[in-house]
DNA sequence: ATTAAATGTGTATAAAATACACAAAGGAGG
DNA sequence: CCTCCTTTGTGTATTTTATACACATTTAAT
């Protein structure tokens, strides 16, 4: 029965991930020119569609890895797309996941991505993109609040040592409001996440900050 | 080239529910005796295949009416299920959703099954189902657990009075484990949900209860 | 009248979230 | 060297929320 039926033949299903990294304080979002069309020489997030002979996870990763050079990447779903006309080829749904990246990593990207058209974009300055991605952008975006309680995302952005303050701005870009110094730093310390690692960052101008390191 | 490439033609997705609902203080799933192969005169949670003509949510309602008679369901996705051989016949995904019926129509929907093959199973008690439907409905039990507090789906599974010995024992069910019968009733109440509405419930040989009902 | 089973009720304690102000460190500039 | 500016670092009081806990009341059955 399935086989013969016309009404749902030829479809096809969209892996796109919005890979989120922090760089000097900004949360970034990694986006990769198209070369080919269609939306030719437009952003994109990465992705592509699902092989008949693999399982979805390892799709997402899989075209991870083609367009970026990333490995090992922690994913975690998002959300559906499945508007009729969303890619203009053939019908095609689109299931969007979230990916986050270590900070330590970001020099190595960097050099790969000179030589393929990928490159990272703070998330208030997100060009126009293909298809239907800055929808799939946002929906991500309003994940990646709902991960950096439930997850442990916040390990692999700051894989190596942060300061406090360093922390709160990031927390503070996410949820998109501010918070209170003091109770930060307090919530922080009694959840015995984090280790004090007896260094300090210096500024210029502004007193050292401690660095701490996730346990 | 999304059109030529053999690696993702023929996939299709189905769309799988979980459809609940409360009667007689016990939580139940609906299942479907299936007429057709593959996995005839299994039982099987209520689905069926995306159209290429519309979107995700609209299909899922459309297989819900056709398999059920129900129109205006409250759904909300569950889960992702990819293994490459769920479908004996090509390769299917299948997006979960579960669904919730008001306990009001239960005595019109036994009207409407009695003509199909369709029966409500006490969360407790289901069968082998067809495909992977025992995992898929497992995800969707525990997806209840997460909507019962984010979602007002006790309104609807409460549509009409009820007493507070029964909300909490739905609780109770859905969560897994008991509540204090103090605390329970004073968060309910403080919280201005419900409203007391002078009349009681009688058991036999139990003081009787306040029947209440959602504001 | 007694018993069994379930409802209904209040207070005390613990835990978590929130509000809030001032001193200290370092660099810049006179 | 002194002052100014910016940012870090720190403690306590209050409010809110969650948890723990025991006994009287109502009805039907015997």
């Amino acid at each position: 029965m399935e086989k013969n039926n016309p009404l749902y033949k030829n479809q096809g299903i969209h892996l796109i991930s919005s890979i989120f990294t922090v760089e000097d304080g900004k949360v970034k979002v990694l986006l990769i020119k198209r070369k080919n069309e269609p939306f030719k020489d437009k952003w994109a997030l990465v992705g592509g569609a699902l092989y008949n002979n693999e399982e979805i996870e390892k799709g997402v990763k899989r075209e991870i890895f083609e367009k970026t050079g990333i490995r090992n990447i922690d994913i975690y779903f998002s959300s559906i797309f499945s508007k009729i006309d969303r890619s203009p080829i053939m019908r095609m749904i689109a299931l969007s996941y979230v990916g986050i990246v270590d900070n330590s990593k970001m020099e190595i990207l960097k050099e790969t991505f000179k030589t393929s058209n990928a490159d990272w974009f703070t998330i208030d300055n997100i060009p126009k993109l293909a298809y239907d991605h800055n929808e799939i952008f946002d929906s991500s975006l309003k994940k990646l609040r709902e991960l950096i309680d439930s997850t442990d995302i916040l390990k692999v952005l700051f894989s190596g040592m942060f300061t406090i303050p360093e922390l709160q701005s990031v927390y503070e870009i996410i949820y998109g409001y501010e918070l209170d110094r003091r109770n930060f730093r307090k919530k922080l310390i009694l959840s015995d996440l984090i280790v004090d690692t007896n260094k300090y960052k210096n500024y210029k101008g502004k007193k050292p900050a401690k660095l701490y390191k996730f346990r």
